[in-house]
DNA sequence: TATTTTAGTTAACAGTGTTAGCAAAAATAA
DNA sequence: TTATTTTTGCTAACACTGTTAACTAAAATA
């Protein structure tokens, strides 16, 4: 009987349905605004259907946060594959992080809980793990085919991303909008950094 | 006659009521959890009187933001004036800017919007303008006694500003509290820096 | 057809920031 | 000292927020 995929299938539709409506509000009005009467709203369904498929609105942010460093992940991925040398890929992975987070704005907020309460489930989601695996084993790399292979990787991981992240920080404090100039200060911090970790 | 003096030492000790009030709730129970009804209870006032020394929620918040940004112009400032040689300042200026980061949570998480929603007229405090400055300056100075006197200051300036508020960010992330070996990283990243600024 | 399960609803609770309208107290003027 | 005006502070409400208990109507099963 098909009836139970059925029910499932219209299930996960509501559950789809109210992902792709928080988002649509996230975008127009940010994640200040965004309220479970808003979504319900959007989806033409009463406010208790939502608690139907999340346990409260912390729940909907974290579906949020992993997608978001999912989405990190990948493109840091992607680029870390389009290169062989552990330096270059460095760099432009660098690129790429402030890339990522200027182009999606509403995630990157969201995952580092830039001027909003974000869930302080943060540190345990898979997927932030999967994208500073990522960045760790690239410094290794570097590092192993450094001039000083004894560094403590894991402090030059911690360098490195928290580079990356005051950066983009400072940037969405000062304006918002990433200044075409500004770019040149990533590559500039990137390439003292790589210097220092492989010279 | 005196009377107008008394009221209006009567209204200010109002005003350092509530932001006490409101500071203490903050220690206690964190900047989420501050509202106005509990500085209304505090202070054993109605609601309204705090609309009568604060425009709204907002600006009590941003009273707290100067505040924390004058402590903090006030620490780097001391620390500058203990050294003598650039490199030596920006060294120990980026010790003491973890280390207020850490001493003061409550006032950096505010002054950044750290998991809080903050005043989005950071960038027009004059007392951050006041704390950069102290910053650029020293890089100036760093700069103009290096091996490369062309260096772009603001960009060094941005790159040092970020990679501290980069390490702060992501350690107040993962644990919340500061590891002592951690504070390796920051004397570690301000070495790279400095020696990449200097030579 | 009767019964049970499920889906979705309304209405409420407890909290938030903010403000209009009013009463009482205090300061000033007569 | 009394009358008037100003100031001070209060109650009560509005419009929101997240969350949940209790109920109805529809759908699936026996």
């Amino acid at each position: 009987m098909g009836i139970a995929e059925r029910k499932l299938r219209h299930k996960e539709s509501i559950r789809i349905g109210i992902l792709e409506a928080a988002w649509q509000l996230v975008i127009t009005d940010g994640w200040q605004s965004l309220s479970i009467r808003k979504i319900a709203d959007a989806i033409e369904y009463s406010i208790p259907v939502i608690y139907n498929h999340f346990e409260n609105k912390e729940a909907i942010l974290l579906e949020f946060t992993k997608e978001g460093f999912e989405k990190l992940a990948e493109t840091l991925r992607e680029v870390k594959t389009a290169h062989t040398d552990p330096a270059q890929q460095l760099a432009a992975m660098g690129d790429a992080y402030w890339d990522f987070a200027f182009d999606n704005k509403e995630y990157y907020q969201l995952m580092f809980g830039l001027g909003i309460p974000a869930c302080d489930t943060v540190k345990k989601v898979p997927e932030l793990q999967e994208m500073t695996a990522l960045m760790i084993s690239t410094i290794k790399e570097a590092i192993a085919g450094s001039k000083n292979p004894e560094a403590d990787y894991f402090l030059k991981f911690h360098t490195y991303w928290s580079i990356l992240h005051g950066l983009v920080s400072i940037q969405m404090i000062e304006s918002g909008k990433p200044d075409v100039t500004k770019k040149m200060i990533v590559q500039d911090a990137m390439a003292g950094f790589t210097k220092a970790l492989v010279d």
